[in-house]
DNA sequence: GTAGAATCGGAACGGTCGCCCCGGTTTTGA
DNA sequence: TCAAAACCGGGGCGACCGTTCCGATTCTAC
């Protein structure tokens, strides 16, 4: 992977590089992926064209948001993920990826849209490589029913997101994920 | 309410009005509601203009299209909400509205839309008040869990219908909404 | 300090889309 | 059949937004 071959950049472009991602980051969250490059540019204190030399498209731009933010949550999912009960690291996990997520505008608009932005990250690759391995040992040990796949559970766990982000909005607890997590309990009907 | 006493159309208008409402339907269904209004008036044979006439705003073309969608929607549900199983009642009225729902991208992007379109909707308090009555006497039998409201319900039916969708843009059974459905179910930890 | 390169910033471009205007056409009623 | 009223259609306006361009500015190396 070439990589650092990459001459140093000058100092106020670096300077310049980091407030834009900061400001980014600040405003995907809150206003998701819907918010004019015009906006990001002013708030970092710089002109659009200075974010359009350090990033090639606004996408690649969130893209790179978006890259932090799940290299973050793929090292909790690791730490959360070595437990001797897979049936409670499980859950543990669906939690706290939900309300880690609900929070986030511009995940939960990466989410919606049918997770294509998110199938070439790599970082989420391990996300999702970690907590398919927690589904498994939790399946085997009969903590979660059997008749389901990993991607119908991150299907699950994109409405979940959604779900939490809306309960959160009308000030009620999200008892619509209480539900779902329930249902991928082991069920009286299931077969062994 | 003051409906009729407008005077009727001429020929050429309603045939014109008829024939924008039918070309609407099939787009929104079939694009959502991103559909450029130049194409709804181009597969209608007629201009731009001739559609603001009869609606003075692709808002209110969208809400005219949705509102006849639920109210056949309704009518389904009244028919299936009466039985002497409310329980079975219940489920069979999830499964049928979120079928329905999920092939009609309109309506997918109306719901995920946190439903402010829907909610000024005379059809959709018929079809919600149905629904409603339905989920009450199926938690009176013991059928669904008694932890839950209505909005609640409606929280997941949205979810439910998205998670079609994509189950059925993937080939693949909607497992996703089996879970659901069992999450509903009353739970050995339920309080009597 | 100075030349030269790297970088900046914001004006401007191009494309899209909702919406309006108005000259021309069709329908209606007598 | 014909005049008046209703209606049609599509060109065009204005707003928004991603992106590009280029003269001005700032930094770096010597």
């Amino acid at each position: 992977m070439s990589k650092q071959p990459e001459k140093p950049l000058r100092a106020d472009a670096r300077r310049n590089r980091a407030r834009v991602l900061e400001a980014a980051e600040e405003l995907f969250a809150s206003d998701g992926i819907a918010v004019p490059l015009d906006d990001i540019a002013r708030r970092a204190g710089v002109g659009p064209g200075t974010v359009y030399r350090h990033f090639p498209t606004k996408e690649a731009l969130f893209q790179a948001v978006l890259s932090e933010r799940i290299a973050q949550l793929n090292d909790e999912v690791r730490s959360r993920a070595s437990t001797d009960d897979p049936g409670a690291a499980f859950f543990d996990l669906f939690d706290h990826v939900v309300e880690a997520a609900s929070v986030n505008k511009g995940i939960c608009d990466a989410l919606e849209g049918s997770g294509a932005a998110l199938d070439r990250e790599a970082a989420h690759c391990d996300f999702t490589s970690a907590f398919a391995e927690v589904l498994a040992s939790a399946q085997e040990r009969g903590a979660v029913r059997a008749d389901i796949r990993f991607n119908e559970v991150q299907s699950l766990l994109v409405s979940c997101v959604a779900m939490h982000r809306r309960a959160v909005e009308q000030n009620r607890e999200p008892h619509e994920v209480a539900v779902v997590r329930d249902g991928l309990r082991k069920q009286p009907s299931d077969v062994m």
